[in-house]
DNA sequence: CTATTGCAGTTCCCTAGACGAGTAGGCATG
DNA sequence: CATGCCTACTCGTCTAGGGAACTGCAATAG
C-alpha cells in the first residue's frame, strides 16, 4: 500500500468505518489516489486497520454511495475518472445550422476528449400519456411519435432521450425515419413550417431507478439529471417534448440568460 | 405486515437482497406503502424471508441509497415524502423589482406550500481562490467579499449559497452588511452603477460530501444540484459568482431560452 | 504457436451472531 | 395524578468467518 493511512483512532468519536472512509476520501482529495487508481483491497484494509471484513466493506460502501469510487468484480475498487461533457444550452441546438454546428461541436469534442454516438434508436407511434399531453397541449390519448434513443460518450452510455412529437406534425416527414437528416428533427420541423421560438427546460436531479441504472450502466451512488425540454414554435405551439436522463457525472449544463 | 411480499425465489438469478429490495420498491410504487409509511422492520423481514439480518439490511440499504426511504434510529424505516420547490430561472431574480417580485414569489410559495427563510448568514473578506478568480476575471489572491448563507424551506435547510463579489465593488455598499436592503446585492450593484447584463449558470448533480450532507441535513442517498451562477454587467464584466448547493429532492430548475 | 486449463487474487453475497443506542409505551412508585 | 423506571422494539455498528463469481496470468496441452 503506497498511500499512508493512519490507524483507527480510539479517541475519535466517529465509528471506525467512517474513519476509514474519511482516510480514503482524503487520499483521493489530496491526489494520492488519482482517477483510475486502485484502492487498497478489502483484505489490505482489514490487515492495516485490524477490523473485520464487513467494517472495511462498509467504508468502501460509503465511498461507492458518494460516487467517488467504482468497484469492479474480481479486479478491485477504482477511483472514478470524471469525463465531463459540458454543454451550453444554446450550443446544444447549434447543429440546426449544419456547418457551424459541426465545427463548434467537434471543437468542443476535442477539448474534452468526447466522441459522440447514438445506439438503440427506436421510432414508434403511441397515444400520449397525461404528462406528455399536458406539455404538448394535446388531449390524453392523442397520437404522438416517439423517438427513443441512447447517447454514448467514449463508448459509454451517458444519456437516454425520448422525444415526443404530435403525430400530425411528424407524419410524412423524416421525423419518423431512423435518420432524420441534417439538422435533426428541429430542422425537419422548420422545413414543415414550424419556426422554432423558444425552449423550456426543467432540470432535476435524483437517484436513478433500477431500469435507468441498467440503461446507463451506472454504478451505485451515481445520480442522474432529468432534463425535460419543451420546444415551442413562434406561435407558442408546443411542437416537441424531449425527456432526457443524463448520467450526472458526465454532464455540466450551462445556461446563459439575460437579466431582467 | 399488511403488505404481502413474495418469498425469496431460488430460481431467480438475482441475489436475495435484491429480490427483497425489489419487492419493497414495488410495494412503494404501487402505493401499498405511501409517503411516511413505515416499512417492515429488519426482524420482520428476517422472519418473513428467512434470511440473515445483514441481508435484510442490505435490501434496505439499497432503498436508502436510492433516496426512496429514510431510516430513523429506534423508530423504523419510512417512505420519503418529496416536497418539490419549482423555480423559474428568470423568476429567481424578479425580486430586484421589489413589489412585482414579492407577489410572484408568494404566489409561487402558496402553490407549493413553501415558506422561505435564511439562517446562518456570514459576510467575510478573503483572497480569491483560483476557481473564483477565473470566473470573476481577477488574479488569484485578489480580495473578494464572501457572503455565505443557508436557505430554509418549511423550516428545513434546502440550499447553501456562497456569493463572491470583487471587494472593490462591494466595499462601502450594503453588500458587506448582513441586510443588503430591498432587492438584495443585485440592486446594490445596480445602485453602484453596474447594470446587470446577463447570467451564466452551470448546473451539475452529484452526491454530497459529508460536510454538505451535514449542512443540508441530507439523509443517505439524496443527491445535490450544484449551480454556479456568474453575473455579468452590460459591459461584460463579471460582478458576482454565486455557488449554490441545493438538496436535489427540493428543486426543479426551469430555464426558458430562445431558439437560434 | 495457439488454445485451454488451472490457480491466485479480488470482490460479491451471505450467515449468525453481539452490543450499543434511540424510541415508545406500560407500570410501579412517590 | 405525575414522575421516573423498565422493557420491548427499533436501527447502527461490529466481529469472524464461508462460498460463489469474476479477472488476470501463467502453465500446460494440442
Amino acid at each position: 500500500m503506497t498511500i499512508d493511512l493512519a490507524a483507527v483512532d480510539k479517541a475519535d468519536e466517529r465509528p471506525p468505518y467512517r474513519q476509514i472512509a474519511a482516510a480514503l476520501r482524503e487520499a483521493i482529495r489530496r491526489g494520492k489516489l488519482g482517477p483510475g487508481d486502485k484502492l487498497p483491497s478489502e483484505s489490505e484494509l482489514v490487515d492495516h486497520y485490524g477490523v473485520a471484513r464487513m467494517t472495511a466493506r462498509q467504508a468502501i460502501q460509503d465511498l461507492k454511495a458518494e460516487g467517488l469510487v467504482v468497484a469492479e468484480h474480481g479486479r478491485g475498487v477504482f477511483v472514478r475518472s470524471v469525463p465531463v461533457v459540458r454543454r451550453l444550452a444554446s450550443e446544444r441546438f447549434a447543429r440546426r445550422h449544419r456547418d457551424r454546428g459541426k465545427a463548434a461541436f467537434s471543437m468542443e469534442a476535442e477539448k474534452v476528449g468526447y466522441t459522440p454516438g447514438v445506439d438503440r434508436l427506436s421510432v414508434t407511434e403511441a397515444p400520449a400519456t397525461s404528462e406528455v399531453a399536458e406539455r404538448l397541449g394535446l388531449a390524453v390519448g392523442d397520437a404522438v411519435v416517439i423517438r427513443d434513443r441512447r447517447y454514448l460518450a467514449n463508448g459509454e452510455p451517458v444519456e437516454t432521450a425520448v422525444s415526443y412529437i404530435p403525430a400530425d406534425l411528424a407524419r410524412g416527414t423524416a421525423i419518423v425515419e431512423s435518420d432524420t437528416g441534417p439538422g435533426g428533427i428541429y430542422a425537419r420541423l422548420e422545413d414543415a413550417g414550424y419556426t422554432l421560438g423558444h425552449f423550456v427546460e426543467e432540470v432535476a436531479a435524483r437517484m436513478p431507478t433500477p431500469d435507468e441504472r441498467r440503461a446507463l450502466q451506472l454504478s451505485t451512488g451515481v445520480p442522474v439529471m432529468s432534463v425535460v425540454r419543451t420546444a415551442y414554435d413562434t406561435t407558442g405551439r408546443a411542437v416537441e417534448v424531449c425527456d432526457t436522463v443524463k448520467a450526472a457525472h458526465a454532464y455540466v449544463l450551462e445556461y446563459d440568460f439575460p437579466a431582467r
